[in-house]
DNA sequence: AACCGTCTGGGACAACTGACCCAGTTTGAG
DNA sequence: CTCAAACTGGGTCAGTTGTCCCAGACGGTT
């Protein structure tokens, strides 16, 4: 087996939790499963980690990092509102199908997270950090094209949620990809409708 | 320990597991945490069940046949296609405040039926038909109100789910209600959009 | 080369879980 | 009342899991 520093150690397991977790689910991530899928010995994982939870943790705050820098640059300005809207869900979507096992994982950590007392508030958490980059895309594609928003940008960005989660889920549990992007576009038509022209 | 028939120990054990699940989350429902919820002895478990595999089974068949009673007459027709769905979905949003266990049981079990193999399929049948009510509910109200749908009922049905799924999942972490009957009501006005008149 | 902190190997351990068992008690049909 | 079937009590059992332990191997510094 080969000496690695533990630092790097720590980023193997976490690694190698998120791939178990994407593969066999939340409830097979054993230390066990996770030493193997990271080719460590069974002795490191509480030689880095105080105990599973803070894997668990860590696990937890990288894979919303990694969504948060995913999706930061996500905005795509086009012609029109509806375009923008429309591209900007498209991307989206091309980072789900790029990756599911993310998207299984995120749904994984967010169903444990509402059940385990000593997780409380990481939803809540991640549920925020996907708020705000809702809403910034929002203002983002409104100034690029010129336009304010009908509503509150906040209700905007919940629905944008409902939209991303939703299709995300659905497609989770029957990977029809062309009815996903089918919804998304009508839903980018939909949105679009609540954009009016911006007062001079 | 009183002596009940295995009939109704059946009956006592699922609907034990359910508020054990919906409280505790999956990972804690346990043979025994569930007889202990069904004040039932530990050996009644296996005298009732093949296994807990088998609890599951009936578990999600009865959790998904409530679901579809529950939802079978959520169809409310109004004065116009707006109003109506609106109506509808403000229905199935009450029988989810009414009782968020459900909604929580039915999250874990379709996240845990994407990962064990043994249930596979279990999560597509009730997504198949979430999918079928969905449909029929768009179609009564269509011909309720005189109208056709623009696009494929299929279509609308899959955004009809993605909303009512979305919004549930957002409550489920944030259980910011006011927030999700906005959202709703926004997407209600939305779907409206397209809705054509009937040919006579 | 000698040394000391870092990491690994190969276990061990108690707790918990699903499953099983069977003698004994209760129940209801005859 | 009798008696077989139905149900319970109080265990056992093997497997898994999180956690822990410590002697020894390694590798960089002195």
């Amino acid at each position: 087996m080969a000496r690695v520093s533990a630092e790097d150690r720590r980023r193997q397991l976490v690694s190698a939790a998120f791939r178990v977790i994407g593969r066999d689910g939340f409830a097979q991530a054993t230390t066990r499963a996770i030493c193997t899928e990271a080719g460590a010995p069974l002795a490191s994982f509480h030689y880095c980690f105080a105990s599973k939870q803070e894997l668990l943790g860590e696990l937890t705050t990288q894979t919303l990092d990694a969504l948060a820098d995913a999706r930061a640059d996500g905005t795509h300005i086009r012609g029109d509102v509806a375009e923008s809207l429309r591209a900007t869900l498209r991307f989206y979507w091309q980072t789900v199908e790029d990756d599911p096992g993310r998207e299984s994982v995120l749904m994984a950590l967010t169903q444990h997270a509402l059940n385990d007392p000593g997780l409380a508030g990481v939803a809540e958490q991640h549920y925020t950090a996907y708020h705000r980059t809702a809403r910034e895309t929002l203002e983002e594609i409104a100034a690029g094209c010129g336009v304010t928003w009908d509503l509150p940008v906040e209700q905007l960005a919940r629905m944008f949620i409902v939209v991303t989660d939703g299709v995300t889920l659905a497609w989770l549990v029957d990977h029809d990809s062309a009815a996903a992007v089918a919804a998304l576009d009508a839903f980018a038509g939909q949105l679009a409708t609540f954009a009016g022209r911006s007062e001079p």
